[in-house]
DNA sequence: CGACGGGACGC
DNA sequence: CGACGGGACGC
């Protein structure tokens, strides 16, 4: 994933500075080398966004996952770090690369997008992001996306990290994700961004703060993150897995049908307790019985154009 | 005709 | 259980 270096931040407020986000940064031990706050291109009012740039590409990723979703030191009321991945190019290449990612649920509570991503980047050396999401006062919404850059791989973090412990309290659900629209439909309430940006402006500038301190140093203090996530990333759980030998080329006609009909479910996952009822077989990988016999459930069917 | 792949500044 | 707030490229 080419990304120019750099991450796209939102959720800015008008009296946000280039210094001000830059200094955020710095607090929270992440050495972004500039910021540059986009505005509204005819009124010049700041558009709510902006570009950090970083020295490399795995500077970015690694600050976006160790911020996103943490509070902006120096915000009161707390701002979220909005973070994502951005570049001219890779919105350009969205449309031809594919993406390939798992949804993952039951997530507790301590579970953050670092420590989600390093538990799968120990496994995985496609992955690109990961994200747990927030509701609008930041607490976990108990889910999140592991995104990769092949489709073995996120065929094979399905069944090899589904049930997995060792991140956060619970074992870990794992289903397929559908990628999100990247250009979804407009919204037809759109307010008018001036009012709601002149509330705003109370005369409080967030640009005088800068104070470097040990924020991202104490990470594993706080997270309970390092060593307890290595350990345990180290012992895959050989969780049985159903063989899958005699399926019908009626269901891969059935694939193919659901392929021309683009139907999309993703609010299922895969049971493997219940596959493993049926198919009593430890040891074989799901995955590849499924490939083998040309076979795939209709609730993990799904089309990407 | 027919929908790829080239191209990439530096603040 | 659940499916990514929305906002995305200036000069």
């Amino acid at each position: 994933m080419s990304m120019q270096c750099q991450l796209w931040m939102g959720s800015l407020e008008p009296n946000m500075t280039e210094s001000f986000i830059v200094a955020a940064f710095h607090r929270m031990g992440q050495r972004p080398l500039t910021v540059k706050v986009m505005r509204n291109k005819f009124t010049g009012e700041p558009a709510g966004y902006a570009f950090v740039h970083f020295q490399t590409d795995e500077e970015a990723i690694d600050a976006m996952h160790k911020l996103n979703g943490k509070p902006i030191p120096g915000t009161f009321p707390v701002v979220r770090f909005r973070l994502n991945t951005a570049s001219r190019e890779a919105r350009a290449n969205m449309q031809s690369e594919r993406e390939f990612s798992v949804w993952v649920g039951d997530l507790s509570s301590d579970v953050d997008d670092y420590s989600l991503y390093r538990i799968f980047a120990t496994k995985y050396n496609s992955i690109k992001t990961a994200k747990v999401i927030l509701d609008s006062s930041g607490y976990t919404k108990g889910y999140g996306f592991v995104r990769f850059g092949n489709e073995e791989e996120q065929r094979n973090a399905l069944y090899a990290m589904n049930g997995y412990t060792g991140l956060g309290t619970k074992p870990l659900k794992i289903c397929t994700a559908v990628p999100k629209p990247k250009s979804a439909i407009p919204t037809q309430n759109q307010s008018a961004p001036n009012s709601s940006a002149a509330a705003y402006n109370s005369g409080t500038e967030y640009n005088q703060y800068y104070d470097p301190s040990a924020y991202w140093q104490n990470y594993s203090a706080w997270s309970g993150y390092y060593g307890q996530g290595e350990q345990a990333a180290a012992v895959v759980p050989t969780t049985p897995v159903a063989e899958v030998a005699a399926q019908t080329a009626a269901a891969a006609a059935a694939k193919t049908q659901s392929d021309e009909l683009a139907l999309v479910e993703h609010k299922k996952c895969i049971d493997i307790d219940e596959m493993n009822q049926e198919f009593l077989q430890p040891e074989l990988s799901l995955w590849d019985g499924l490939e083998s016999s040309q076979w795939f459930p209709n609730e993990i069917v799904e089309i990407h154009c």
